[in-house]
DNA sequence: CTGAAAGCGCTTACAG
DNA sequence: CTGAAAGCGCTTACAG
């Protein structure tokens, strides 16, 4: 980079000590007016843009949020950015965003850095591989803002935003029963993921209360997005003696899968099986059926993360409290489990 | 943030001074393998991590690239940062984000603020907004590195990572033409927009080639992602004393609205009217047709895009001239043009 | 009203 | 083999 404008610059043009340009700049009441005009006009003449990175190391303070996420590439995230990024933006403060592609050791490497730039705080949302959460304990330990966002950590004491997976998927199942279907099947995630396992137990649970025996194998596991894989397992499912007459699934991709694999054998959908997905992605009204879901809006999640970490900044209580949010959830029901 | 360690406490614990602390760290071979020891020893246990901001301000570099992107909650955009967030990652440069929300204004400061954070580099998708395009002028004056992609700025000789919208477009009506199609509409973007301008002139141009009159009726102006409104203009289309048979829409989102209309008026797709689209999103494989589509890869774009930028810091020589790459597109034939 | 000095955390040319 | 000094760009308590 080519040399950039600084506060010396200004002050030997000027032939003045670098304080006095350096408070004329920010309007510091004891300079004289004629020294403000001339410093201000000449920086304005140069294209001075103070330099942060000096700002950041002499007030120990980046105005900079580090964010983590599995991958760029889920719409959710990006709508939980934009979030963060929404909030950020109008407290003056910059994102540094990384993801950690699902893997473990990227997570910690990338925390490392994150750490090693001195970033404000960080917002998370944890991999899929990560069993060992002692890279986020450390922060904790040394008073480093840290929000869970969606994937927290229920190991930590720590922030976090999430929706109340359970209660959701309790929705999804009951919102089946409701329109008459009893043999449900669930095609979940990664159960190592507590978003996962709740959305899991809420099945569980809503049939319970309904009185349905669980059936073993009504409960698959699927991918994460991969539409085949789901429609295989979809497939292997409409092939048990007795098939499912409704469909949970853990995505709304796995969801569209199912769907795709229960068309194709001219099963009616929602007569004959109802589906429900889960996160309600831009696609999920464009398919047909539309596909009913759970929403969860990720900007709000993204908002509540970045005030959170803010809250905690300003809070500069020695024992600030961890808090936890819950982001509303709302079922939305679409042609794929009652008919439109 | 508590206090974070620093090299200053190694020395005070191990009475030595900061410089030998500095050098045993990075393994100079003028210190004593003891004192290396020492040091690596207590550093591990202090869970020292560099200050990246001083050494920032050090060394003149952040090893940071800005990027600058209309919207987060774009898939393509979505793919192309994890493009550049792969090459950066891997030489070790982290990204710092922000969204210019399509506005012009949040863009110059956007601009600013990633110059004042002295990133060594930026790669930007203009806003539909801009058509002044000084703040990225300053930045080539003063030899800061800058990639456009997507969205370039023809005025500017400067770095850009494009497809052929041109190209493209013509080979979206052409594909539409070989089908037997002749009324052909465009529902075009924002011509402001090279991307959406140069898709327009392939449009056109296609149509000459095959010798197809162009009629004023069939080009129609529709916004970016709005399903609604994508659908309502192509229910005027559909109005007209003659209409047409064949839809090339700027984004997959439009093209989809347009065929809700067709369908909603039971006309056969692909038979009485094809339909094309842009972009080739998660959805376009997924909706009923199969969404026909020019795809591009968001991914190699963004990977281009960093590389590029690499390049040009590599490149110490005075004279670096601009490069264009253009990432190859690939036309996707689906259900909506061509029976499957 | 202005300036010299110290310091944020690091590195490195220079000296011993 | 090790340390003192200077400097990256800025701010601010202290002195005048």
């Amino acid at each position: 980079m080519s040399a950039q404008i600084t506060i010396k610059d200004i002050a030997k043009e000027l032939e003045i000590s670098p304080s006095t340009v350096s408070r004329a700049l920010k309007d510091h009441p004891d300079i004289s007016p004629k020294t403000k005009k001339a410093v201000n006009d000449l920086a304005e003449k140069l294209h001075y843009q103070p330099n942060s990175i000096a700002l950041s190391l002499r007030k120990s303070k980046t105005n900079t949020i580090g964010i983590i996420i599995p991958e760029f590439v889920h719409f959710f995230f990006s709508t939980v950015i934009s979030g963060i990024e929404d909030v950020a933006y109008e407290k003056g403060y910059n994102v540094i965003i990384s993801q950690s592609n699902e893997s473990y050791e990227r997570e910690v490497s990338d925390t490392r850095s994150m750490v090693s730039h001195r970033v404000d705080g960080l917002l998370v949302s944890v991999s899929k591989e990560t069993r060992d959460f002692s890279h986020f304990k450390e922060l904790i330990e040394r008073d480093i803002p840290l929000v869970f966002f969606d994937r927290m950590c229920s190991e930590l004491n720590a922030n976090s935003v999430v929706i109340d997976d359970f209660e959701a998927g309790f929705k999804a199942v009951e919102h089946l029963i409701s329109t008459g279907k009893k043999n449900i099947a669930h095609l979940y995630g990664d159960l190592n993921l507590h978003i996962c396992k709740n959305r899991y137990d809420g099945y569980r649970a809503a049939l319970e209360k309904y009185g349905i025996p669980f059936n073993e194998d009504f409960a698959a596991y699927a991918g994460m997005l991969e539409l085949d894989s789901a429609k295989e397992l979809m497939n292997r499912l409409l092939d048990l003696p007795q098939r499912p007459d409704g469909v949970f699934a853990h995505n709304d991709v796995v969801a569209y899968g199912a769907m795709q694999a229960i068309k194709e054998r001219n099963i009616k959908i929602p007569e004959e099986i109802g589906v429900i997905g889960f996160s309600d992605w831009q696609f999920s009204s464009l398919v047909e059926p539309g596909l009913s879901s759970i929403s969860q809006s990720g900007f709000e999640m993204g908002q509540a993360a970045a005030r959170m970490f803010l809250d905690q900044i300003e809070n500069e209580d020695e024992n600030y409290v961890p808090q936890t949010k819950v982001i509303p959830t709302k079922l939305v029901v679409r042609g794929s489990t009652v008919k439109q």
